[in-house]
RNA sequence: GGGUGAUUAGCUCAGUUGGUUAGAGCAUCUGCCUUACAAGCAGGGGGUCAUAGGUUCGAGUCCUAUAUCGCCCACCA
């Protein structure tokens, strides 16, 4: 016999491992439409927060309600190596060994990381595991393997022979830290305190100066010019003239340039081609020298004449200082403004002129754009509003640097010679050449992920079924990094959209709302929660909370209740199961009306929940899952069931109910439904993982049975509420002439019938369809009496507004007929009881 | 500056194409150990759906403004 309790922790124990081994992960049955969702790779940095909890759970649920619907899934699991993040970890943890990464050496550095990889990805699949996640571990793939490789370097050099992919030297993003470039999406721009410093430009002839605001002084050792606007009244005669650059002491132009805006600051602006993106574009389109001042640790450089070696915070503080004592420092002005740090080391970046790989993207972001106009051709988002992040992006798209200067992650195959450069799938024959050290962006090979996984570029067999796939699973905030890209490179690779759907969820938050992070120490490790409440409590609560796209706030409380709800299913399978032991089919030829009841609202439930599965809206399914078995199911029809527990097909819906409500949980809570599958007598396959979906059955359908049974429950309702407001205990009598059997016993009536006419207070209680007569010995206390008063009250105004919109032609004309109808019957009702409580 | 989301009960959130008197969980109040479940049962209280207009027989839902909060993008010499 089962617990009386939910005991989640013996109920997961071993599932999963048995799920494995009886292979029911696998795919690959022809016989059955295909269906592919490729798992976003965690990175090999760490373990899984609750975010992967979330976006796992969610595939989760979609994957295994597609097996039940009769899908061939392949859920394809594998990791990325994470370039930088995992570089930024092994080289963290090196040091504290006292290693260096430049004196450990390339090769050294690479087993390392390796070493890493392998302990951490076992870790994340035991993560998989306790999870519960529905992955075909034979197809798993790392983004860093040799497949994986081959894909990446063909579309390298399929890009550079098509003039996609160039080398140039560019203003990128540079991380001091990790010393390597970044993309654009790598920097995140955070507001800082900071100051405008005035500094005085001479000029050349002595008779005056410019003022010259900066909030970067430190780069001065690389200006090449001031720039002002060439239609600034004040500065206008002053084109081609020349200053003193303070310190240098050099003479640079002043010239006339649109990027100085007359309204900002001074209007007059320093130029420093090789550290400031908007400088270099000034600088193309004047000719003017780039003059890189910096290491690239961010120490300054041997043109920083009497100041190399310092750090730029160190050299701005000395130069202020020496500024100011030559009078050279006009005015400090404090201000905050917005400053680029690296995604991974927090540190600020620095703008640098370097020599670094990027992708072209005009033509790839156009094809996109292209097919996002056609249904059959577009990535379709859900939420819809999702769609905008990706136009946007490729609207705006400017080329993408993906050279890294790391070690960990896929060469770049290209090979010099002096000035000769060869880019190719295998080394070039001959002397002398001498391959690129820099790595590629690690979202280049994650861009790759829908297909190169699947075995691309060969034309395997899983490309031809699973590809494009159906699906992909997200958080808002990679749409950027990580959607778009995937999206252009299998529209220009393939000439397909990598996934017809793109299912977009919101960011867990902490209760007060604040994105969890170590910093601020508010992360919850999901496997405490599993620990304490179960993975199904996790996974229901999870997904089934908010509504696709909007972020969740993390509420333990509600995934306690999570359990007990589980709980409840639990103890409604206990009674069940009690009950149905002696069950060898199922036979619905002598139903009660309390069956036909239940059966109808079941297949109204099992409509709903289908249409809200097919559209990802699970919390809605998760909702009406949850009021069904709470409250049709456990609430009035088990307790109803109770009085004809004989009767063999009530033991037929009870088994019958209870099995389809498990295959509906099932996506959202695996392991309870599992376990209680198992129990039961009459089962259609050896597992409910591999069981078909509830399907609505018309001949199951008893519209006659639900209204009246309705009326029965709303007249128990109705009694139960007069009897507890009024504080009736046991000792009442009734008088009625007729009254369904159902209510005398859930009321447990039989002892109060009376035939006598009492005189002592009395309620006639009715709701058009049973009356009876309520005989209690009590004094009307006041504030009894306010409560009937407040009643009519209610009452009176309800008739009024009802009586208002009946005799509104307007809403009679043009309303649904059923609504209107049902609108009179709600008056007559409401004018019966109004004047059966008037009376008394 | 451009875009976008949110604003509904004390808290966290639902609310499908406009259609009875706006729902749930938690919290709260009252009464119950009724043999599936006290982590439960039964019942109650609590909301002028951010504000102002508009469309409509009818608006939480559609339209137009406004306010507050959040996010994304761009700029920030």
């Amino acid at each position: 016999m089962l617990s009386t309790k939910y005991d989640h922790l013996s109920v997961e124990n071993d599932k999963y491992e048995n799920w494995k081994k009886k292979g029911y992960f696998e795919s690959g049955d022809l016989s059955k439409k295909p269906f592919c969702i490729v798992i976003p790779p965690p990175n090999v940095t760490g373990k899984l927060h609750l975010g992967h909890a979330y976006d796992t759970a969610l595939q989760d649920v979609i994957i295994r309600y597609k097996k039940l619907k009769g899908f061939d899934c392949l859920w394809l699991p594998g990791m990325d190596h994470a370039a930088i993040a995992t570089e930024a970890k092994v080289v963290a943890k090196l040091k504290k060994q006292g290693i260096d990464k430049y004196e450990y050496g390339r090769e050294n550095f690479l087993k390392a990381c390796w070493d890493w990889t392998h302990e951490y990805s076992d870790n994340i699949r035991r993560q998989w595991a306790k999870l519960g996640l529905c992955l075909d571990y034979r197809k798993e793939r790392f983004t860093l393997d040799e497949g994986l490789n081959k894909a990446v370097t063909k579309v390298f050099v399929d890009y550079y022979n098509q003039g996609l992919i160039y080398r140039g030297e560019r203003i990128i993003n540079w991380d001091p830290e990790a010393r390597t470039a970044l993309s654009n999406e790598e920097v995140i721009y955070k507001d800082v305190k900071g100051a405008f410093y005035h500094l005085k430009y001479q000029l050349e002839d002595g008779s005056s100066y410019l003022d010259v605001a900066t909030t970067r002084p430190e780069t001065l050792f690389g200006d090449t010019a001031v720039a002002v606007n060439p239609e600034d009244s004040r500065y206008k005669d002053l084109i081609g003239k020349k200053v003193i650059l303070p310190i240098v002491n050099k003479l640079i132009p002043i010239i006339g340039d649109n990027h100085a805006d007359p309204t900002f600051g001074t209007g007059c602006v320093k130029i420093t081609p090789a550290h400031d993106p908007n400088d270099f574009e000034v600088g193309n389109r004047h000719n003017l020298e780039r003059i890189v001042v910096m290491n690239p640790d961010a120490t300054m450089n041997e043109n920083a004449i009497g100041y190399t070696g310092l750090t730029r915070e160190e050299c701005r503080e000395k130069l202020l200082e020496d500024l100011k004592e030559q009078g050279l420092l006009l005015s400090i002005e404090e201000m905050t403004h917005s400053v680029g740090h690296s995604e991974r080391t927090g540190v600020m970046v620095e703008p640098y002129l370097s020599k670094q790989w990027f992708v072209k993207m005009d033509k790839l972001a156009k094809n996109v754009l292209e097919k996002q106009k056609s249904k059959d051709t577009k990535v379709n988002f859900i939420p819809p509003r999702f769609e905008k992040d990706l136009i946007h992006w490729m609207e705006i798209s400017y080329d993408w640097c993906i050279s890294r200067q790391l070690w960990w992650g896929h060469r770049i195959p290209a090979w010099y010679k002096g000035e000769e450069v060869y880019v190719g799938l295998n080394p070039p024959e001959g002397e002398g050449w001498i391959q690129d050290e820099d790595v590629l962006d690690t979202w280049f090979s994650s861009a790759l992920w829908p297909f190169s996984t699947l075995g691309w570029p060969n034309e395997t067999p899983d490309i031809k079924r699973y590809f494009p796939t159906d699906c992909l699973v997200t958080a808002y905030d990679i749409i950027f990094f990580w959607v778009a890209r995937m999206v252009f490179q299998s529209e220009y690779i393939n000439d397909v959209r990598p996934f017809k759907e793109c299912v977009i969820h919101g960011l867990i938050r902490d209760k007060e709302g604040r994105k969890m992070s170590k910093s601020l120490g508010n992360g919850i490790d999901p496997m405490d929660l599993i620990e304490e409440y179960g993975v199904d409590s996790l996974r229901y609560y999870l997904t089934t909370d908010v509504a696709l796209g909007t972020d969740l706030r993390f509420d333990i409380d509600k995934v306690k209740s999570t359990w007990n709800f589980l709980n409840k299913l639990w103890n409604a399978s206990r009674f069940v199961l009690m009950n149905i032991e002696s069950l060898e089919k199922l036979d619905f030829t002598t139903l009660t009306d309390v069956d036909k009841w239940a059966l109808t609202k079941y297949q109204t439930l099992v409509k709903s929940v289908t249409k809200h599965m097919d559209k990802y809206e699970f919390n809605l399914a998760g909702s009406e899952l949850y009021n069904f078995i709470w409250e049709d199911f456990c609430s009035n029809y088990i307790e109803y069931s109770k009085f004809n527990l004989d009767n063999l097909s009530t033991k037929s819906t009870l088994c019958y109910i209870l099995t389809g409500i498990l295959k509906m949980l099932h996506p959202f809570t695996p392991f309870v439904t599992d376990e209680i599958y198992n129990m039961l007598p009459i089962k259609d396959s050896e597992n409910i993982m591999i069981s078909n979906y509830p399907e609505y059955n018309k001949k199951l359908v008893f519209k006659d049975s639900l209204d009246s049974v309705d009326h029965i429950i709303d007249f128990i309702k109705t009694f139960r509420n007069i009897k507890q407001e009024n504080n009736i205990g046991s000792d009442f009598l009734v008088k009625y002439s007729s009254l369904d059997p159902l209510i005398i016993k859930v009321l447990k009536l039989d002892n109060h019938v009376t035939n006598d006419d009492l005189t002592i207070t009395k309620y006639h209680i009715t709701n058009n369809y049973y009356t009876l007569d309520l005989y209690y010995e009590k004094v009307i206390t006041e504030e009894e009496r306010l409560l009937k008063e407040k009643q009519i009250n209610t009452l009176k105004a309800n008739i009024e507004r009802r009586t208002k919109l009946l005799n509104n032609s307007g809403y009679v004309n043009k309303a649904p007929k059923e609504l209107v109808e049902s609108e009179k019957t709600k008056l007559a009702e409401e004018k019966d009881l109004l004047a059966s409580l008037m009376q008394e």
